[in-house]
DNA sequence: AGTATTATTGTAATTGATTCTCAATTACAT
DNA sequence: ATGTAATTGAGAATCAATTACAATAATACT
C-alpha cells in the first residue's frame, strides 16, 4: 500500500487525456518536488537552469496548471505581485503565517476548517472545492526592531 | 454615540500627516461608500466617470492605499488576476465564499477566528495583523448545470 | 520501420493590471 | 497674495502572465 510517486500520479493523469508526455514537463515536476518550501516561476526556472536544463519559461506556466488540475501543486497567495507555488502531494493540508516585516513563512494545520466547510455547504448548498487563508503578523525579531 | 461618517474619518487620518484634501479622494471614496458590494478599480472608474467625474485611474490605484491605510476599505482576492475591493467601515468582518460556476459571491462570519488568532500568537510570538479566508465551491443552481 | 497527425516547444510579441514620470495644477500655511 | 510641496491627469514604463507562430517531437496507425 504504498504512495504512488509524483511522477505516476502526472503519467497516469496525462494518459486518457490528448496530453503528451515529455521530458520538459517531468523535469519541471521533478524540480518542484525537489524544492523544499515555496517558489516562483522566476526560482524554479533558475533552478532548472543551474541543472543544464533549457526549458523556458512558457513552458513552466503551461505545466503549472496541470500539475494544480491533478492535485500535485498549488498555488500560494504572498499578495506580493505575482504567484507563488509549492508541491502539496503527501503532504498535510495547511495555511500560512507570514511575517509582514521579514517575509518568514510558518505553515500551521487548520484546525475546524472541516467542520467549518460542512457548515457552509449545509447552510449555503454548496458543494465546496477548496478553500484559502493566510494570517500576517509581525514575528518576534520584527517585534523587538519596532 | 454616532458613528462618525466615513468621510470624517478620512478627514480626520489626513490630517496630521502631510496629505491634502481634495475633490478627487472624496469623490472616490463617496462612490465607493455607495457601492454596494465588491468592485474592482475598472467598475470603480467607469461608475465614476458615468457621474460626470474626471477622476483619473491613476488617482483612483493612489488613493485606495490610503482608504485602506485607514481601515474603510480592504482588498478582496478573487484569483481572477486582478484586485477586488470592498468597504468595510461600519460591517462585520467577514470572509467570501464564491462559486467557481457563476461568479456569485456570498459572505459569511468567520466563528473561530479570534481564537485562531490568539493560538497563532501563543504558539509562535508573532503580533498578528490580519487574515484572510476564501472558500470556493458550486452553488446549487451549477452544481445541477454540471 | 515509416508515415500521418497533432500536441508541445522555444522565441518573441502581446496583453493587462499596476506603477511611475513629469509638467501643470492646487491645497494649505504663512 | 505668495511660496511650498502635495496632487493631479496623461501617457510611458514595468512586469507577470499569455499567446502566436513556425519548428520539433510524441503518439497512433499503417
Ligand atoms: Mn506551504
Ligand atoms: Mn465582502
Ligand atoms: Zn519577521
Ligand atoms: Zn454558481
Amino acid at each position: 500500500m504504498v504512495m504512488k510517486s509524483e511522477i505516476q500520479v502526472f503519467r497516469e493523469y496525462i494518459r486518457g487525456r490528448r496530453l503528451r508526455r515529455t521530458p520538459e514537463r517531468e523535469q519541471i515536476l521533478q524540480e518542484i518536488f525537489e524544492i523544499h518550501g515555496h517558489f516562483d516561476v522566476d526560482e524554479l526556472h533558475l533552478k532548472l537552469r543551474d541543472k543544464g536544463s533549457k526549458v523556458s519559461k512558457a513552458s513552466i506556466y503551461r505545466a503549472l496548471p496541470l500539475f494544480m488540475d491533478c492535485g500535485l501543486v498549488r498555488e500560494v497567495d504572498f499578495s506580493d505581485g505575482h504567484w507563488h507555488y509549492e508541491h502539496i502531494y503527501g503532504h498535510a493540508r495547511h495555511s500560512h503565517l507570514r511575517c509582514l516585516g521579514c517575509g518568514e513563512v510558518l505553515e500551521f494545520e487548520e484546525p475546524g476548517m472541516g467542520r467549518l466547510e460542512a457548515h457552509l455547504a449545509r447552510e449555503y448548498g454548496y458543494r465546496i472545492k477548496g478553500h484559502q487563508l493566510q494570517v500576517q503578523g509581525l514575528c518576534a525579531t520584527c517585534q523587538e526592531a519596532e
